[in-house]
Parts: C-alpha cells; structure tokens; sequence
DNA sequence: CCCTGTCAAGTCACG
DNA sequence: CGTGACTTGACAGGG
C-alpha cells in the first residue's frame, strides 16, 4: 500500500503551487512560475521517497491559468525537459500519480459553456500526466458535479458528456462519492454504465452514505478498477473533532486510521491511500509508521 | 514592511 | 439574498 497527501508539503521550503492575479498575467511571470513549481514538485517526490510515500496528488496550480484563454504560451513544449526529468524520477521510484481537479469542473453542469470550460481543464490535468510519461493508472479525480434540482438526469448528463470525451482524457478519469450530493451508490451507478473506476473516499462516506459499512463499501469498490487503472485509490480523512460535521482532521485520528488499516488488511485489499488531512505529510508519516506495525508493505 | 481586500472559474446549504 | 465551504491561503496594492 501506498500512502500519500495532496499538493503541498509544509516541512520543505518548496511550495509547489504558486500562482498570481490575471490581471498580472504576463509570459515572463508564467514561465518563472512554473519553473519554480517544477523544481518544487521534484524537491517534494524526492522528500517523499526518503519518507517512504510513494502516492502524490499534484497541484492544479502547476500550470497557473493553463485553461485560460489568456494562456497562449506554449507550455508543454518549453518544459517538456523537466517534465520528463521528473517523469523518470516517478517511474524509478514506482511512485504512484494523482490529481483533483477544482469545484469549477463540472462534465454535468446545465450550462455548456461551463462544460466546455471543464474539457479544457481536462485536457490540461490530462497533458500535465502525458508529459510526466506517466500510465493509465495515475488518474484524475472528478465529483459528478451539481444536482440541479433533478438527480436522475444530472447523473444521465454525466455519462452522456463522458461518452463524447477524447480516450486521452478518459482513461483518466476516476469518480469518486463526495460529501453532500452523490453518494458511493450513485458513483456505482454511474460505474455500471461506463465502466468508470469509483475512487472511494472513506470520510465523504462516513458524512454522506446510503448506510454501507466501509468494509462492504471496499468491497464494491475494487473491482471497478480495471488491471491498467492499477490498484484502487482511497481517500481518507476523519471528522476534526468539535468542528461542524464534514471538517476535515487537522492531524491524524491514529485510532480511526488503525480500525480502517485493519479493515483493508482483513480484506486482503491491495489499495493506495491518499490522506486528505491539514497536517498533510506529518499525519501521513505517521501513517506509514502504522503500516509496518501492520505488517504493510509501502515501497514498491 | 505590514495590513487587508480580493482572487478565473460553480454549486449548494445555511442563516 | 448573502456568505462560506470545497482540497488550499497568498497575491498585490496601499499605507
């Protein structure tokens, strides 16, 4: 098993996610930016190797304004050197590749405009993967979006927007429940019907389920993960204690975390776990410590 | 240098 | 109807 965190590490002082205001959009700054976020990204892989952590989300924040019209720089030429430098570091490693999209990306919105605004968002996370040289099992988490008023036919106008997505951008693509709208059941749903693997977030389903244990939800979810999507991805997090309900943990609920280890050693699933948790690579170190007093393996 | 209003983008729930 | 939350504060202008 792999563990992970998302985007940003605070103990090296490297922040792979720095951006700045459109209005001081210029080709100088966005070269500069990126350049720096890359040399971040690859002080950050290089920290977690020697941290054991081998599963990364990376930032949407790479590239600032990459979907924007206001970009017309070529990008993925410039530093495509880099890209595959740091490509090569993640395949020698057997480093496992995420990335999540914003809340502005929505395949079902009634608006088109904000459909085609998400395609080119899309596109971008997929080209970011495409240039690392990354396989089909680093993939790109979506929510199914909004409700708008009727669920039937929202999640029908995912799978119909899906289906008319370019292959390079599909095979990326992972759902996964989240904590208020489509639960673990509708992303099965939506599953059945386009053979989409489900990422299961172990929180969102605890905040927003339709009554299944975690142990049977794991066991519905693994087989939507096909061989070339690789392993099943989790999310995991816990509620933060005295905080309103959804609040993500500040830092680890070792106890929580061991009950959910010991649930996925029980199944004998082979999984990677992504830690939505504010502390990020602390708590997830800690994790890892928890795993090999489980027996887990976390190097691949 | 510090302070603070505002930041590309959408949707829903809460008051 | 305005605001906060989402995975996450930090950019940038003005004092």
């Amino acid at each position: 098993m792999r563990i992970g965190y998302p985007c940003i590490n605070r103990t090296i002082d490297c922040k792979g996610d720095h951006t700045f205001r459109l209005h001081s959009y210029t080709e100088e700054r966005l070269i500069a930016t990126v350049a720096e976020n890359l040399a971040c990204l690859q002080q950050i892989l290089a920290f977690n190797l020697r941290h054991e952590l081998l599963f990364f989300r990376i930032t949407s924040d790479l590239v600032p304004f990459a979907s924007h019209p206001v970009n017309q720089f070529e990008w993925q030429a410039h530093f495509q050197p880099q890209f595959l430098e740091i490509g090569q570091f993640i395949a020698e490693h057997g480093i496992r590749i995420s990335m999540h999209p914003d809340q502005f990306t929505l395949i079902n919105s009634l608006d088109t405009a904000v459909f085609e605004r998400s395609v080119k968002e899309l596109e971008y996370h997929a080209e970011v993967l495409d240039l690392l040289g990354v396989d089909t099992s680093a993939k790109i988490q979506l929510h199914v979006g909004g409700i708008y008023g009727e669920k039937g036919k929202s999640m029908q106008r995912f799978v119909k927007r899906l289906e008319t997505l370019d292959e390079r951008l599909r095979r990326r693509l992972v759902i996964e429940n989240d904590d208020r709208l489509y639960t673990l059941r509708d992303c099965l749903r939506i599953h059945e019907e386009i053979g989409i693997p489900v990422l299961f977030d172990v929180f969102h389903h605890e905040v927003n389920s339709s009554g299944e244990t975690v142990r049977d939800a794991l066991i519905m979810v693994a087989p939507t993960w096909a061989q070339e999507d690789g392993v099943p991805m989790l999310d995991y997090s816990s509620q933060e204690p005295g905080e309103r309900a959804r609040k993500h943990a500040e830092t680890i609920d070792l106890a929580h975390f061991q009950q959910f280890v010991e649930t996925v050693r029980d199944l004998h699933l082979d999984c990677d776990l992504m830690l939505e948790i504010k502390d990020k690579e602390k708590s997830a170190v800690k994790a890892v410590a928890v795993l090999k007093e489980h027996g887990f393996e976390t190097f691949y």
